[in-house]
DNA sequence: AAAAAATTTCAACGAATGATGAAATTTGCC
DNA sequence: GGCAAATTTCATCATTCGTTGAAATTTTTT
């Protein structure tokens, strides 16, 4: 069976090599950056923040790790394009929340705020913990970086709800500041939990129990800083 | 100058030992569990949960990581340990929370749970890490060991709110176990991010800002769900 | 056809991690 | 004093990680 196999070497032919080819070289379809972050993205999903090492990527997008160093530079780096990618259309949606062209009332704006988030973050987990700031190994720096980026956006929260102060729908007493923290940030932890929590605890299915919990959050949030609480929100029960 | 020591070396003496003698066996003041738990502590709060390797630890308390292994059945029983040192006095005052013979007021008694969350967790930022589920390293199974603790602790709260519903303090709409949910993780971001986002974005010393934060979020929180959302918290305004 | 550029993998480094078994030292008991 | 139990460290293992430099292969250019 193996004898001319044996025989082979003994001549000093590398039978390894034979037998396994080596592969380097162009593929056939080449690996591009967006294929990378995808696969980072996928990554994220199956295993979460902690699965995201380079190795783990690689192995997901069928190449090499070293491909992650040709096309970036860096772990550091291909997170900074995963944000550019991934959480810069958040961002700039939420910039245009403050367009003050735009016919709708503060409290459907701020609504908005949470279809956003929901739209952009609610299918992956690891994106919503880059956005929370939460740190990956050997890619520390990327905090600062994404505060940096996410700031403004909120500021821009912020300046909706001063708007809304000046017209009267929002309380005076309210700290537009901590509002666009509370309003935001929970939504990223309804995100996270409710579709676990909600079948686990409440029985509800987990398709449901999400904008179930969405509804809920804004109604009490906006009941706790509207002028006019009563008022009813007709946009909550549309789709 | 190291003539002699090649000297020794030769007729087959170990300097090394002699150089730095061995240290082993029991010590003057022995390490027992509760010292090793400090250090997992002091090492959070410097290091965060990223930190919390054994060896970390082990430095922290001025031993050998062996030394983990000899009081603790791994590091996933080093940690299941500090949660029952921990955690266990947290859910034990929220459980009293529920207690019928309390005279508080229901919206005293919720403002209570952020008192003790603040109390608890105020200082440790790995503890609130723990409780929030996050994954340490080689402790996988922490996770599953802290839901089992809590979830009882949020069903007293959220019973607490039903009680609040049947009293009429609450409105009869609101879903005790979503209100529970985002009072206190709310609660838990807040201890986590005001004190740096506070003085960085609003210019608050972080000693201000942080019970600045907790009122307005309590003041939102009860206003979204009370029935009398105008009536005075007069509690807010102590201490 | 030869040379240069682009793409991909390989092999390895150094560092950190959780874990273990054995050795060394002290303490307490008979 | 001798002996067993308790306490502490040492040396080491197998993994995993981010990273790098060189080799191999294909594609493009000359």
């Amino acid at each position: 069976m193996s004898s001319i196999i044996q025989r082979l070497m003994k001549f000093g032919v590398d039978v390894n090599r034979i037998l396994t080819p080596r592969t380097r070289g162009p593929k056939a379809t080449k690996v591009h950056q967006g294929h990378l972050l995808d696969a980072a993205l996928a990554v994220f999903a199956r295993e979460g923040l902690r699965g995201a090492s380079i190795r783990a990527i690689a192995r997901e997008a069928g190449c090499d790790p070293s491909m992650l160093y040709y096309h970036f530079q860096g772990k550091e780096g291909m997170f900074e394009a995963l944000l550019e990618r991934s959480i810069g259309p958040v961002v700039t949606e939420l910039l245009a929340l403050k367009d003050p062209k735009d016919p709708r009332s503060v409290a459907e704006r701020l609504w908005g705020v949470i279809c956003i988030y929901h739209r952009h973050l609610g299918e992956s987990e690891g994106l919503r913990g880059l956005l929370r700031g939460e740190i990956i190994r050997g890619a520390e720096g990327i905090r600062e970086s994404i505060t940096k980026r996410v700031f403004p956006a909120l500021g821009a929260i912020s300046d909706l709800i001063r708007f809304g102060i000046e017209r009267g729908d929002i309380r005076p007493d309210t700290a537009p500041l901590f509002a666009t923290f509370f309003l935001a940030r929970m939504e990223l932890e309804i995100l996270d939990l409710i579709p676990v929590l909600g079948p686990r605890v409440a029985g509800i299915p987990a398709d449901q129990a999400l904008p179930m919990a969405e509804r809920a959050w804004f109604r009490l949030f906006w009941r706790g800083i509207a002028t006019r609480p009563e008022e009813p929100l007709p946009f909550l029960n549309e789709s």
